[in-house]
DNA sequence: GTCTATATTATGATAGAC
DNA sequence: GTCTATCATAATATAGAC
C-alpha cells in the first residue's frame, strides 16, 4: 500500500479505512499542539507519535517525513478556519458595511481564542525565508487576505476607518485579535487573568471592536 | 587590551577583558538570531558557535548552559528596549495625553520594526507554562506593562478611548504594532512589501496613530 | 497497518591541551 | 580564553517481522 503523496491535498483526500483514518487524526492533532509550542524543529516525531499514544514508525507510515506531517497539521487548522469564514462571508454578504466589520472582528477574536496555535505556527515559521512559509502563503494566507482587502475597501470607503494601505490594516487587526490569546501564558504570568476564559474572550472582543467603530 | 564599555552590556555584569567581551557579544548577537527564528529546543548550540564564528566550546566558558545563553540573549533585546522607553518616558511626563500616546505609539512601532525577534522570543516562549516564560515576565514584561497602563489609564480618563480593562488594550496596541513586523517574511510573500523599509514602518506607524486618535 | 529494531546523524555538555 | 576531542543521549528515517 503507498503511503501519503504528502499533504499536498486536502480535498480529493482518498478515502481510508476507518481505523487507519483514526490513527492519521490523532497523530495529525499531536502534531499541531507540538509544532505550535515547539516550532518545526523543536518539535520531535517521537514526542509527537508518544502524545498521540502511537507508534513512531507510523509516522513514517502516514506522512513519510516530518516536513509531510508538518502540512497535514497545518491543513487540519487552516481548513476549518477557512470553511468556517466562507460560511461567515455568506451570511454577511448583504449586511451594510459597519455590521459586517463588527462581525468580522468579533469572529476574528473568537478563532484567534480558538485556535491560537494558528498564530504561533505562523510566528514560529514567518521568522526567514523557509520551504515552508511560501507554502503555507500560497495554500491558506493569500485568499484569507483578499477577502480581509473587500471588507477593509468598503469601511475605508464608508468613512469608517481613515484611508491608508489595506496590508497595515490586515496586520493591525490580526495582531490585535490574536496577541492576548497567543500569549496566553504570559499574560497568566502577568496577571492571572485566563484569556481561555469565554467572558474573557468576549471582553477582548468587545474592546477592540468599540476601539475601531466609533 | 584596554578595558572598554561594552554596547550589550548586562546588568551586574563584571567587566572583562575586551577580546572576551567581544567574543561574548559575538556570540550573544548570533543567539538572538537562532532563538528568535528556531525557538529554544529548535536552535542548536552548535549552529549558534557557527553563527557567530566562534568555537562551540566556548559557549559553554562563557555561559555554562544553553538556557543562561537564552537568558543574555533575552537581556540583550530588552535591557535597550527598557531603557530606551525610561528615556522617552522622561521626555513625555509632562505632555499631554493625546501627545504621548501618540509618541508612544509610534515609539512602540519603531521599536517592533527595529527589533522584530522580541516579540517572536515572547510569541516562541509564551505557549506553553515554561522555566523560562516567568522569568521573562517577572525580569522584563511587568516593568513594560505598569507603564503601560499609565499612559492607557489616562488616554481613557481622557475619553480618547472606549472605557475597557487595561490589559486588552495592552495586547491590542502591542499586537497591531508587532504583527506586522514578526510576520515579516509572510507579508514578503504576500504582498510584496518590504517591512524593514523606513517609509513602511512609517506608514504602519501613522496607520495605527490615525486609527486610535479619532 | 502496526510495531520493533536499528542505522546514521546531531545534540548539550565535559575534559583537557595550549 | 580558546580550541579539539569525546561522551552520552536523542533525533529522523529505514528495514523488515507480523
Amino acid at each position: 500500500m503507498e503511503p501519503e503523496p504528502g499533504a499536498t491535498e486536502i480535498k480529493n483526500e482518498k478515502p481510508r479505512p476507518r481505523r487507519s483514518q483514526e490513527t492519521r487524526d490523532r497523530i495529525i492533532r499531536a502534531a499541531v499542539k507540538a509544532f505550535s509550542e515547539s516550532g518545526f524543529e523543536g518539535a520531535s516525531t517521537r514526542q509527537i507519535a508518544t502524545l498521540a499514544g502511537e507508534n513512531q514508525g507510523l509516522i513514517t507510515y502516514h506522512f513519510s517525513t516530518k516536513e509531510n506531517l508538518w502540512k497535514a497539521a497545518i491543513d487540519s487548522l487552516f481548513v476549518p478556519f477557512a470553511t468556517d469564514l466562507a460560511d461567515r462571508a455568506q451570511v454577511l454578504a448583504d449586511a451594510d458595511i459597519r455590521t459586517r466589520l463588527r462581525l468580522i472582528v468579533i469572529f476574528l477574536v473568537r478563532q484567534a481564542a480558538e485556535r491560537p496555535e494558528q498564530m504561533r505556527l505562523m510566528v514560529h515559521e514567518g521568522r526567514e525565508e523557509s520551504p515552508r512559509i511560501k507554502w503555507l502563503v500560497e495554500r491558506h494566507i493569500e485568499a484569507q487576505y483578499e477577502y480581509a482587502c473587500t471588507i477593509i475597501r468598503d469601511a475605508i470607503d464608508a468613512g469608517l476607518m481613515p484611508p491608508a494601505p489595506y496590508i497595515h490594516y490586515f496586520y493591525i487587526i490580526v495582531g490585535a485579535a490574536s496577541l492576548f490569546f497567543t500569549a496566553r501564558t504570559e499574560c497568566k504570568h502577568l496577571t492571572g487573568i485566563d484569556t481561555t476564559d469565554p467572558a474573557t474572550i468576549e471582553a477582548h472582543a468587545e474592546t477592540l471592536v468599540n476601539l475601531l467603530l466609533r
